[in-house]
Parts: C-alpha cells; sequence; structure tokens
DNA sequence: TTTAGATCAAGAACTATTCTAAAAAAGGTG
DNA sequence: CACCTTTTTTAGAATAGTTCTTGATCTAAA
C-alpha cells in the first residue's frame, strides 16, 4: 500500500481515481475555496495562480472526474454556471439574493429530505438537490432600509 | 374593468399582464402539454403551429413574463434546458433517467418542505426548487433485468 | 389621429460547456 | 532504461441554450 506522498494535501484514495498533478491542484483549490462554491472559471483562475501551465479545458475535465468519482459535489441553481463544492454530507443551497453568496444547510437532526415528498410507490430517488433562494439576513444587502438594533 | 374576452380559453388576470395573442398562444400550449414538462423550444414547436407567425424569442419571452408574474413556473434541473410547468402548487420534481420524464412530486399531507432543513435565524426562504433524479419504475427502461410480474 | 410605450420578429451575439486533435505524461513490460 | 499503450492535458474550435439588438408592429390613452 506505499503510496507516493509527496503531495503537500490530502491524496484520498477517491475509487482508485488516479491522482494527477491538476486533480490534486484542482481538488486543493476547491478545499481551500471550500465555501465560497466557486465556478469551473474561479477555480481556473486560483488554479492558474499554483499551476501556471493549467488549462480551463482541464479544469473542467478535473471537476467532472472528480465529481464522477464522488470526491466533490456539482451545485446547479438556476442556469447559472455550475459550482462546486467540496462537502460531502447531504446538504441543502441556499442562496442569498443580497450578498449572492451560497451557503451549505445541513438536515436537521435525523431528518429525511424525501420524508416530506409524496413520492410514488416504485419510484427510486437516487440522488437529490435542493436549492433556496432569499435573504440570508445577514449581509449588509438583507435588510437596507430595516437596519433593527 | 372591462377585459375584453374573446380568447377561447382561460384569460386569468396574472398580476395586471397585458395577456397578449402571444403570450394566451404560449400559455395555453404550456397548458396543454401539461406534465410533460416542455422546453421552450418544444413549446415553440407547438405553439408555431398554432401561430405561424411566433418567433423562438418571442416563446422565450413570454416564458419569462409569465414565470414573472407567477403564471407559470419554470423547472432547472442540473443544467439542462429550462422546463415549464403550469402547476403553481408546491411541488418537487423528479426527473427519470430510464425515460427521460420529469413527473411533478406532491408534498406529504401537512409536510413542510423547509422543516427537515436546519436553517440559520434571520433566513429567510423565498424560494425552494427541490429536483430529485433517480429511476420511476414504471417505465421500460427502469427494471431492464429484473422485470418482476 | 397622434403619440408613447410595450411587444414582437429575426437574427446576431453571448456564455458556459463540450468536443477535437495533437502533444505530453504515466504506467506497465521486458 | 527503452518501448509501447493508455490516459490525460492543452488549445482552440464547436455547440446549445439563451439573451440581446434593431427595427417593425401593436396597443392604449389623450
Amino acid at each position: 500500500m506505499a503510496q507516493e506522498s509527496t503531495v503537500s494535501k490530502a491524496t484520498e484514495d477517491f475509487g482508485g481515481l488516479r491522482m494527477t498533478k491538476q486533480r490534486q491542484v484542482v481538488y486543493d483549490v476547491l478545499s481551500d475555496l471550500g465555501p465560497q462554491h466557486p465556478t469551473a472559471s474561479e477555480v481556473f483562475v486560483t488554479a492558474k495562480e499554483r499551476m501556471p501551465s493549467i488549462s480551463l479545458a482541464t479544469v473542467y475535465n478535473c471537476l467532472e472526474t472528480l465529481t464522477g468519482a464522488g470526491a466533490i459535489k456539482q451545485v446547479n441553481i438556476d442556469r447559472e454556471a455550475s459550482r462546486y463544492c467540496p462537502n460531502l454530507q447531504p446538504h441543502a443551497h441556499f442562496y442569498c439574493t443580497g450578498c449572492n453568496n451560497v451557503f451549505d444547510i445541513g438536515l436537521e437532526n435525523g431528518a429525511d429530505a424525501a420524508s416530506v415528498w409524496s413520492l410514488p410507490a416504485g419510484c427510486r430517488v437516487e440522488e437529490m438537490h435542493v436549492a433556496m433562494r432569499g435573504v440570508c439576513g445577514r449581509c449588509p444587502n438583507c435588510s437596507p432600509e430595516a437596519t433593527e438594533s
């Protein structure tokens, strides 16, 4: 099981995925930018600082490969550019229209996201995407008039 | 408040929206294609049969206007083409990867979709989109090997 | 009827993403 | 290590869905 461990960050074995330099950089960038939920272009900008030779197509490739391997999640809100997220826990996304940020929202203790929905018998859910849109209440744009003390 | 009512189908007053012929056609097509959750292009094809002069851009315009007025809903699943839906009840969408169809899924009696999520205080949800992906269990592609009697 | 504003049609433009082809890298094998 | 095969990367072209632009047309009001 002797794995080369010359990289600085975690080189997890994501389903036997070959961890190339580019994939590692993309994964690390995403981990670092974590809660920002960056788009592919945003990942590209930071990745290029760390590896100037990397191309946008490669970033797209890596993000797709990592998503397929279950190492990261793709987040789609409306038809805006896909964002990517290293949080593998089941969670929803809250998009604040005030500050344009995306927040992860966890499940209530013991709750099951599908339980509120009346699914027909025989119907098997393999994936579930929950996106909310609203105001986070914490950013300056959220309460422009009413700034309660 | 005397409104002209020379159209055949329901001319609901969606927030004072001017119901032009094109908007009416688009709305009617969407009502008729109802559960198919058509894309803009699919709406366009049927709309053009009924009004040959209508353009794709107009269909996009009308769908956007109707969505803004709350007369219809826009449905986005992953980054595929937007679909449109005349069902105004709160519901989720189930995309069957077997038959490529989209089904409306209603809430369980008395359930609240947001209740399972641990929203931070002050956070106000204005819109919620729930998309599930899986197999519906009823289409021929859903159980290719195991065709239980 | 005149006028102002809204809407429409046609096609160009745009954006995020995917595809293509060729070069480079990574493994495996002797 | 040298050789071969497969995978990955790169750069740019291509694509799809959607939006934008412009001028024409319609509508409602004065």
